[in-house]
DNA sequence: TACAAACGTCTCTTGTAAGAGACGATCGCT
DNA sequence: AGCGATCGTCTCTTACAAGAGACGTTTGTA
């Protein structure tokens, strides 16, 4: 229990102690990865994911060899292989929404010059799952993937419109309050904004995760009154009243697009 | 048992019936769901990966938990979850040829209406990564991630190219010579086979995998030398010798610009 | 050239997870 | 309603993998 959750919110915390299932070892090689974002010798690995080398060069092995990883030029390191990427291919061709919302999206950023993105809850937390930067010269990015509590995110409280204020607890931890500036946030603000966000349909949040950026979110629907996702545009925090009224326009026509019911 | 072994060859060694890894459940998991490409109840993905039906309930709970699997709509159905997207950008990211040779790909198949992909060795078996389907009325497609047995194929006779004959032999199973059709395939005639795409820096092939085909393919380089990938066109049988050459040409053009050194 | 650190492979032990199977709850068909 | 099939969960046993650590090799740096 402890270990999953341990997993579940960062890949270099430590081990109990205790021995580790393989599975898990494995789970935590892919996340580290993910992080590093590039190839890595295994005996870095060992040390980052905080398992002994034997193991990690067993199952490093065995990824390997399954197509999961892949040693990269120089023979001593490793990175996604292969296989990940046909079951990544996979999953987009399952998914409708995925598929058209990475459309809407770059569609949006060409047509806005602003960073766009498409965001999903994943086990209960928050994810952008595909991003488009943008044509300015100092471009406001995030990385896919990247793992965001809720409440620093506009995104975040369209996600959770719709739940019953415990299950918006139980996925709301103490640490997801205090924002990257040390300012904490009040739970019952936090829901107060959900019930907002639901009632009119979109949500503005500014200088949230940093102090330069404003982010407009609006909801993407796979059934009425299901909101599967969300689209958002992420703007200088001094973009005008007007153009960011006009930008969170064009949002809710693509997001309409994107959606089904509503 | 079919089932068992079938999965067994891609995934590694067959089960003797006793008890067996849990990360091979997974990978067996995971490449059953490529096969069937589409979400799958539980009791059938036990069935079809031939493991017990406690212990896929407990690997497939991990894995939704993980992320790598979602729960399908209807709740109990799995597919592959957006973590395995995730993971497989990441790849991409990290792999300029598979980026570049997709828009290649994307490209002359567009320019020339006939199905273009590309092929890389994976697990020293030879494994489609992208295709792009052609315009044709009656499409000739291919499955990404299908894995074909090398000596069937034009691509597969340019990844072997610079290989000693040993490792040649190694890779190429007794059954691989045997043609869908039934016909028998020579080692030795494989192996010149080799060579000559070596040397002409091309490959043709008519009929092999069916009857209706022909398989240009040409070499994607990486270094001087060392062959990473091909690309190839899969147009009808009875394409005419001025088009063949043509595309030909077209497809070397792609796949220099494609190439590092050569 | 010598030394330290990291690499890759092996062996052996023991904690633990894979699997058999039972259980009640649902589902779907007649 | 009655029946069989499938579902999802649980318990318990033991076969086996996770891990500690030793070993020889390679790397790099003083």
């Amino acid at each position: 229990m402890q270990d999953g959750s341990a997993l579940a919110v960062s890949v270099g915390q430590k081990t109990g102690g205790s021995r580790e299932k393989g599975l898990n070892r494995v789970l935590e090689i892919l996340e580290f990865l993910h992080t590093t974002q590039r190839a890595i010798g295994i005996g870095d690995l060992a040390k980052g994911v905080n398992a002994p080398r034997s193991t990690t060069y067993t199952v490093v092995r065995s990824l390997v060899e399954a197509g999961l990883l892949e040693m990269a030029g120089d023979g001593n390191r490793v990175y996604f292989g292969k296989k990940l990427y046909l079951y990544g291919m996979d999953y987009v061709r399952g998914n409708d929404l995925l598929r058209r919302g990475r459309q809407e999206v770059d569609h949006l950023s060409r047509e806005t010059g602003e960073t766009s993105e498409l965001c999903m809850l994943q086990s209960g937390r928050y994810t952008i799952v595909h991003s488009s930067p943008g044509t300015r010269p100092f471009r406001i990015s995030s990385a896919t993937g990247l793992q965001i509590p809720l409440p620093w995110t506009a995104s975040g409280r369209l996600l959770l419109a719709g739940l019953e204020r415990a299950d918006i607890e139980a996925m709301v931890s103490e640490d997801d309050l205090t924002l990257p500036d040390g300012r904490r946030l009040l739970l019952d603000d936090f829901i107060t904004d959900i019930a907002t966000a639901r009632a009119t349909g979109y949500c503005v949040t500014s200088g949230l995760v940093d102090a330069y950026t404003k982010c407009l979110a609006v909801p993407v629907f796979s059934a009425p009154g299901k909101i599967e996702a969300t689209m958002c545009l992420v703007v200088p925090i001094d973009t005008s009243e007007e153009r960011t009224g006009n930008l969170l326009g064009l949002l809710r026509d693509r997001a309409a697009r994107l959606s089904i019911g509503g």
